[in-house]
DNA sequence: TCCATACTTGGAACGTCATTCCATTTATGT
DNA sequence: ACATAAATGGAATGACGTTCCAAGTATGGA
C-alpha cells in the first residue's frame, strides 16, 4: 500500500521528519526542471539528487504526471499570491496575466504542465483570480464564463507557446536570439506569392517584444469585453 | 547517408514507387494518431502497419518530431485550403479560426504538434492567412504583427487546451461528458471563501459549448482590433 | 549482359526512461 | 522487547526512440 493511495487518513505523526517528504521531492523537481527543462526531470536524476532510490519517491508521489502538476501548482500558487492587486479590475487582470507570463518565462516547463493539468488546481487558481475581476468589471452573469475562458485561453496559449520555444532552445543548445534570426531568414525567403504577409514581417521577428505583444493581446480582449458591458 | 540528410539533390527518379515513401509514412502516422492519440504513434506500431522495420522509416524521416510536424502540416494545409473565404476580412478570420478549431477537434494531436513546431511551416500557413486578412482590415503596418500574434496565440491556445483534454480522455478511457461532470463536482466542492467564482460557474462546465466560447473569444479580439482602426 | 555502385530495406541491438517489486530498515504502540 | 506498519532503495521489467548493419534491389556504364 503506497502512501498516496490513502490520502484520506492523514498520518497522525510523521515518521522520519528529516527524510523524504512530498515537499522535498517537489522542491527538488522544480530545481531540476528549472535547470534542464522538462527532459531534465527523470526519476533517476531526482533520486540521485535526493540520495535515495526511485522506489522511495513513488511512495510519496503516484507518478511523474502528478509530480509535474504539483511542481506547477507550487509555482502558480506563489505567482497568484505575489501578484499585486491593481487599482481597477482591468489593472488586476493585466497584473495576473503579466504575472503568469513572467512565471512561465522564468519556469518554461510550467507552460506545458498547465496545459496538461486541465481542470486541476493550478488552472483553477488562475481561473478564480480572473473570474473575480471579471465580475468586478460588471460583466453580466451569463457571459462571465465566456469572458474568463477567453482570457484564460489566451494567457495559457501564449504561455504554452513561449514555453515550447524556450524548451526548444534549452534542448538544442542555441539561444533564443539565434533561433529567431534563423527563422527570420527562412521566412524572408518564402515564396512572395504564397506568403506575402509573413515575408513582409519577417524582419520584425527577431526584434519584437514578446511581453509587449502579450500585453497588447490582453488589452484587445479587455477592450472587446468593455464593449459588452453596456448591454 | 540517410535520404533526409540530402534533401537538396532531389532524386531524379523514384526507385520503388510502390514501396515506402514519405507520403505513405505520413498517411499511416495520421491514421495511428487519429486512432490512439499521440501515444499511439510509435515506430513499432508504424513499422508494423507499413509492414517494414523501424530502420526503413528512418531512411525517409529524420525522427519522430519531424514526422509529427509533417503529419501536422498535412492537416493544417488541408484545413487552410478548404476554409472558404468569407465576404469580409472579419468573416474570413472567423472562418480560419473555426476551421482550425474543428481540425483540432477532429485530430486532437494537431494541437500539441502545432505548439511544438513553433516558427515552422504549419504555423506559418495560419499566420499568413490571418495576416492577409488583418491587412485587409486596414490595421496600420506597425501594429499588424501584434494583432496577428494575438489572434494566432488565442487560436493555438484554445487548440492546445482542447487537444490536451481530448488526449486525456483518450488515454484514460472515460469520455468527455464524464470528465466534465467529475470536474464540475470537484469545483462545486471548493472552499466558498477562496473560490467563490469557480464554485458559482461549476454547473456551467458540463453544458457549455466550447465552440461557441471559442468564437466569442475571437470576436472579443476582433472587436478590440476594431477600436484600433480609427487611429 | 553483367557488374559496380548507390539506394533501400528490415530486423536486431542499445540506451534511456517510467514504473513495479521486494527484501530490508526504521519507527511506533503494546 | 516485540510485532506491526511505514518507508526505503536498489534491482528488475518493459516500452520506447534511435542506431547499426547485413542483406536485398534497382540503375547506369562497360
Amino acid at each position: 500500500m503506497s502512501r498516496c493511495d490513502m490520502m484520506k487518513k492523514a498520518r497522525s505523526t510523521q515518521r522520519r521528519e528529516q527524510s523524504l517528504s512530498t515537499d522535498r521531492i517537489i522542491e527538488a523537481a522544480i530545481e531540476l526542471l528549472d535547470k534542464s527543462g522538462e527532459g531534465g526531470l527523470t526519476f533517476q536524476a531526482l533520486s540521485k539528487r535526493l540520495a535515495t532510490g526511485p522506489g522511495a519517491i513513488y511512495w510519496h508521489i503516484a507518478n511523474k504526471s502528478e509530480l509535474l502538476t504539483a511542481a506547477c501548482d507550487a509555482i502558480v500558487s506563489r505567482t497568484m499570491n505575489t501578484t499585486s492587486v491593481g487599482t481597477t479590475p482591468e489593472a488586476t487582470i493585466r497584473a495576473v496575466a503579466l504575472g503568469m507570463f513572467d512565471a512561465i518565462d522564468a519556469h518554461p516547463w510550467v507552460g506545458s504542465a498547465l496545459t496538461r493539468a486541465a481542470g486541476q488546481l493550478p488552472m483553477v487558481r488562475i481561473f478564480e483570480r480572473l473570474g473575480q475581476q471579471v465580475r468586478a468589471l460588471g460583466v453580466p452573469d451569463n457571459t462571465q464564463w465566456t469572458v474568463v475562458a477567453a482570457l484564460l485561453n489566451y494567457i495559457l496559449g501564449v504561455g504554452s507557446q513561449n514555453a515550447a520555444n524556450a524548451q526548444l532552445g534549452l534542448e538544442q543548445g542555441f539561444d533564443r536570439a539565434n533561433f529567431l534570426a534563423e527563422v527570420s531568414i527562412v521566412w524572408s525567403q518564402l515564396d512572395p506569392n504564397e506568403y506575402p504577409f509573413t515575408r513582409s514581417v519577417a524582419t520584425q521577428l527577431p526584434t519584437h517584444d514578446d511581453r509587449m505583444d502579450f500585453l497588447a493581446g490582453v488589452d484587445f480582449i479587455l477592450s472587446g469585453i468593455a464593449s459588452l458591458r453596456q448591454y
